[in-house]
DNA sequence: ATGGCCGTGGAGGTCAAGATCGGCGTGCAG
DNA sequence: CTGCACGCCGATCTTGACCTCCACGGCCAT
């Protein structure tokens, strides 16, 4: 049988503190909760499931032993598999918007606004559980329901940047947008490496590099209404 | 909705008056090919399949239907699903690094070899077939292998970027792939964003804007060795 | 021309994983 | 004290997809 999928992969860092046998916390079978609170802990479970293994190799199994529970608890709480992971996408798509419209009103120096969304980029991956990998690496974007939540949550953080670019740099819709879907994925992807080859250079030192990068880039462009530092273009 | 085609046996091979060439369309069942032509065209169907519906979505059968033969023909060619898979995902991973390295080594000119390594990405993200899917939108990165093969093909090509920027800034390789990394996925990402998004700007305004974009940002670094022309840093 | 050979084809086995049905224990009203 | 309700669990069913077994028909040496 060579089709298994088994992906012992490496599963990142988790809570740290692992005792030898059980994997983080496995709670004794027979604990009764309140519907809410147990909702809740069998989200929590699913998505340290789904982070570290994946859509596919997660099983529902996993996910009841994970939560301490058997699995008609999980089917009485949520009806499918598919169900548990939009609640658990919905989410963490709606973090994702709200850290970068945050860091997009948190000044109106549009160099520090750069920082402030790369750093919220950096933030949200850099965030526990590592749930970004539902939004940025799902193996799931088959499913129409997963991919219309997934571009739309891209899309609607490029339109939040554009709104800014197009505004302070008079360029198209189309154009900015171009721009802001560039700046988004040079935040997403470098956020994303930085976090895979940790311990290289300190957060800060790589918000800032990738900042300046991005902001000597952008603000070469026409119009651009800031402090007047921008270097024109040649 | 497969039932179509049923029993042909009285067709003679190469009956002539057949045309036979459907790439879209399952062909007539009962033509014979040589060995290499019939892997060459399985993988054609397989990647057909697999570009439109996913690794998961993708059944050995709907390969097999594709092209025109049946099951076994499948599994006298390849062991298994995931061996398909990886020999596509290696030709295109293959194919993605071979484009970068010759788009940097096209020209010595800073700018224009941002201007060509963009280009490429958005060639290869254009190329037929949208193979670009089996690099960029896997879903099966949980299986090891896969993941190996993606993340060596990104750093593989962040490390061609990376040598050109850390021979013309000074910076040191952490910092020089970690730019690096950003202007392959700025690429990556825009390219795919403009993809989806056709018909709103031609390819090479695109390319242009964010390649000007990419190199305002990078040629205000240290030491950069191009024409003399980059701006200073603040 | 004819019999053997080999590739093709449909039909089936196996197994994993999602989804579900009768028992059990606990807490409380009466 | 006792019956009821409620939430939980072990065990099971079914579907679907990957992967092989028995029959058929065209090609080549004699």
């Amino acid at each position: 049988m060579a089709g298994a999928v088994n992906t012992v992969h490496g599963t990142t860092h988790l809570g740290g503190g692992v005792t030898a046998i059980e994997q983080t916390e496995a709670r004794p079978r027979g604990t009764r909760l309140p519907r809410r609170a147990r909702r809740h802990q069998l989200l929590g479970a699913a998505q340290e499931v789904f982070v570290a293994q994946g859509y596919h190799a997660a099983a529902m199994d996993d996910i009841a032993e994970r939560a301490g529970v058997s699995k008609p608890v999980l089917y009485q709480h949520f009806p499918g598999k598919l169900d548990l992971y939009l609640a658990l996408l919905d989410q963490h798509c709606e973090a994702l918007l709200q850290a970068v419209r945050t860091a997009l009103a948190s000044t109106t120096d549009n160099k520090l606004r750069v920082t402030a969304t790369m750093d919220a980029y950096f933030a949200y991956v850099e965030a526990e559980g590592g749930a970004f990998r539902l939004v940025f690496e799902s193996d799931l974007t088959n499913e129409p329901a997963v991919r219309e939540r997934v571009d739309r949550v891209s899309l609607q953080c490029a339109e939040a940047i554009s709104e800014v670019i197009a505004e302070d740099t008079g360029l198209p819709s189309e154009q900015s947008m171009l721009l802001a879907v560039a700046l988004g994925g040079v935040s997403q992807v470098v956020a994303r490496y930085w976090l895979s080859s940790e311990s290289d250079i300190p957060r800060d030192t790589a918000v800032q590099l990738v900042t300046s990068l991005a902001w000597r880039g952008i603000a070469g462009f026409p119009l651009h209404g800031a402090d007047g530092q921008g270097p024109e273009a040649d």
